[in-house]
DNA sequence: CATATATTCAACCTAATGGGTGAATATAAA
DNA sequence: TTTATATTCACCCATTAGGTTGAATATATG
């Protein structure tokens, strides 16, 4: 199955999307306005931004031609949520290893 | 380019990886054992944990025949510290908004 | 109405994923 | 030495990703 994290963490494994997204953290903007840093055809873009929706990363609003994107994090928080958890695991299993190591318990 | 972030989001993004991680944050295991709870043949999981070695999130002791693997929470610093910043560009933007909606000052 | 602009749709290509199987390799154990 | 175990290698297959180009659609504008 595919998860809503898999899709968060699918949508940010790419360079182009992430820098799409850092953009509209400062604001909205439309397609043209996104796929103008990018050595690359509006149509990429515009394939990249539909799997930031996908992702619920991007909204979209449609004025007249022009789309409107925003950036949503709401979906970022699960994303960092998983990461802090095994890094919590982590360091308490080493914290764990080291009471183990300085006072000869058994583990 | 495939850099470092893009890998490590890249692996993270499958369940399975994720699953795989989880449980090597509780200490190293062998191929097999991490293979175990998975309705999947050996190969598959053998080449999962292949991308995440490229991903530097594990690393492999070879002892006989036996191959122990461990994970390395370094490179989710990385992913978190992306995902921290976008969140906190939004925030500023939304505190910036905020003061001008309530002070009336021109953007 | 005619034309320009903004965006997507459809088809195509190549490379990578995620899964499978069967054989090869290396080590352990009888 | 023979056999069993642990793991990977080499293919095969279907699907998706990331890119292209060209046509279609919808809306503005002269």
């Amino acid at each position: 199955m595919q998860t809503a994290l898999d899709d968060t963490l699918a949508a940010l494994a790419d360079p182009t999307r992430r820098a799409i997204l850092a953009r509209l953290a400062a604001g909205e903007a439309r397609v043209t306005e996104l796929a103008q840093p990018f050595d690359m055809s509006l149509n990429s873009v515009s394939k990249h931004i539909r799997m930031l929706e996908r992702a619920s990363l991007v909204t979209r609003r449609v004025a007249g031609r022009d789309h409107f994107l925003s950036f949503n994090p709401a979906p970022l928080d699960a994303a960092q949520a998983w990461i802090t958890e095994q890094q919590a695991l982590w360091a308490w299993r080493l914290r764990r290893l080291d009471d183990v190591l300085n006072t000869g318990d058994a583990p």
